[in-house]
DNA sequence: TTATACCCTGAAAACGGTTTCAAAAAAACG
DNA sequence: CGTTTTTTTGAAACCGTTTTCAGGGTATAA
């Protein structure tokens, strides 16, 4: 815990050598004799040498730092991929840097700014809506890495799930139980992920026939309250449905909430399935039927894979997947 | 967006003065001719100057960074004292560093050495488990704020609530709706937190007069999953309560599906009353009455608390204090 | 008018590394 | 053994600031 001032020319003279010297066994930049290698070696263990950050980054230009830019939102899913992220990064040598985008995308380009200014070595993107062009371009000045966005022209830097097939899956699980009216509470329209959900719904009742009723969906926000909304406004309009797809496991829980004072029972009367398969939705009641995300992985994959591309050069990210865990949320309806 | 390399230099050569001239006009150090800090102005604004970090960092021994330690518990509550953190940072000039304690005081001590290692301005750390002792230690060579901790010897740097007091209140609240036989659900013993909110408890039995009984306190560990078995270990033994006060929120969620399971209802065959209030317990059924921490604030408030050791030296913290939220998930007993 | 302060200012020296360059040492070759 | 090539090495320059130090102006005092 301790931090003694310790430079490279301390280290050059009790090992007897130049500071070059010292500074090519540093980084292994150029071949230095083993027995002088072992002395300097030696003399960095005795003296418990620690490379000023400063000066490095001065003369080498590497901030041994990453910036990551997340969005405030608070939701179980963003904080899950920010703690991956940070644990991913936990024994390289590089330090994570957290700026807030707050889903502006004016507000992300200021801080996406503040932290080339500090000239982080890359940066890590979660979420956000900052147009794909200007992704596209940053990414040609510094190593990146997106996270939970899907960019056509990036796409191989891009950390994501499928929506579309998770979506489907859903839908689809609520079709072979045998529901054939199914709500859909919406995400935030403009959200990548949430027009994804919602096609993928529409597209599972279109292949199994079932005709797509606009008075059964219902725009919503991720939110709790927009949940609790939308089932109000759904049962205020008295379109008969027996199942409930929400974007998310947030407004999963408002559903179940509106339904619960209406003295509608769940599954029995009315089924609900999520998206996110937050921590809580094993523990609410009924524990809630979702789509899980790996949230951690993809913080992690997301850590590891722009390490990769510091140190080697080369990326690969894994092809991460959502899947269904079931619950008890969903009735099969005969 | 775009980041040039502008030096000192240039502003130096476009203003028609010293190198020296400029640093002082940045930093105010000196008084400069109103006509040459014009022009330096002007000349910043024009090349749109952005001081080198590590440059400043070599020189002047400022990092313009703050490192927070965090534990990777993923819990809501210190998710939220996080985001709390970068937004009290967002628009002052200090950058902040996430690293993760873990809960492991070895980890904790080894994370604070890469930040010390980094020179970072300032500290906050929020939770853990490292001893008093060193904490006080560290506050001797970096200024340092402690979130969620409450610290005899550092008591003006710590942000925290009253959590005896708040789980006094919550017991009494039991207590006055008529209930006798409360269970308590703790959290890890180790921790802080989880021993002050169980004293608060035994205090509120005890000035009630009501008998404390060691078969109705159950030790758990602010999981979900702990709750459930806590549930059901206290059903086993076959003692009769009537409401249960959890460590955490998430215990309660945990209790109150264990119950859900049993057929057992809430509120009013058994009461629940759990602790932080994180967003979704306003979501779950019932709506769960519990005691607010104002979490996002507690980070905000370091922050500003930080900044201001750093700038002026003093250092204001806010006395933040928990509520009771009331909603649902208890009744009243006759 | 000259001496004494005082206020501004520029030159130069840190800060602690990396990197270039050329010299020295070692190895390879004929 | 002399020459050439290759490998190691140290000296010095450089990265972009801050800060010290001393010199130059200007204003005040004698």
């Amino acid at each position: 815990m301790e931090f003694k001032n310790v430079t490279i020319q301390d280290i050059a003279e009790t090992a007897n050598v130049s500071k070059s010297t010292v500074s090519r066994v540093i980084n292994n930049s150029t071949p230095v004799a083993e027995k002088k290698r072992k002395a300097v070696l030696a003399a960095m263990e005795k003296l418990n040498f620690q490379p000023n950050i400063f000066a490095r980054g001065l003369a080498g230009g590497q901030s041994m730092t990453i910036g990551i830019v997340t969005q405030n939102i608070g939701s179980p899913f963003y904080d899950s991929v920010s703690q991956g992220i940070i644990s991913g990064l936990r024994d390289s040598v590089y330090a994570p840097v957290f700026v807030d985008g707050q889903w502006k995308s004016k507000v992300e380009e200021e801080v996406i700014g503040t932290l080339l200014g500090r000239h982080v070595d890359g940066l890590i993107v979660v979420g956000g809506s900052l147009s794909e062009e200007k992704l596209v371009h940053l990414s040609q000045q510094k190593p990146i890495i997106v996270v939970a966005r899907q960019l056509d022209a990036l796409s191989d830097r891009c950390v994501f799930i499928d929506n579309f097939d998770a979506a489907y899956q859903a839908t689809r699980f609520l079709i072979d139980a045998g529901h054939e009216n199914i709500a859909h509470l919406t995400g935030i329209r403009r959200h990548q992920d949430a027009t994804r959900r919602f096609k993928g719904y529409c597209q599972a009742l279109t292949d199994a026939n079932l005709d797509f009723k606009t008075e059964l969906v219902i725009e919503g926000d991720f939110s709790g309250q927009s949940g609790v909304m939308g089932v109000e406004s759904l049962l205020m309009r008295g379109h008969s449905f027996t199942a409930i797809f929400t974007a998310n496991d947030e407004m999963a829980y408002g559903a179940r909430l509106a339904l619960y004072r209406k003295g509608i029972r769940v599954p029995e009367d009315i089924s609900i399935i999520g998206f996110d398969d937050q921590p809580n939705s094993a523990f609410i009641t009924p524990p809630l039927t979702t789509v899980r995300q790996p949230a951690l992985e993809m913080g992690v994959s997301a850590a590891q894979a722009l390490v990769g591309m510091l140190s080697e050069g080369d990326v690969e990210i894994p092809r991460l997947k959502a899947d269904l865990v079931i619950r008890e949320s969903v009735s099969r309806r005969r």
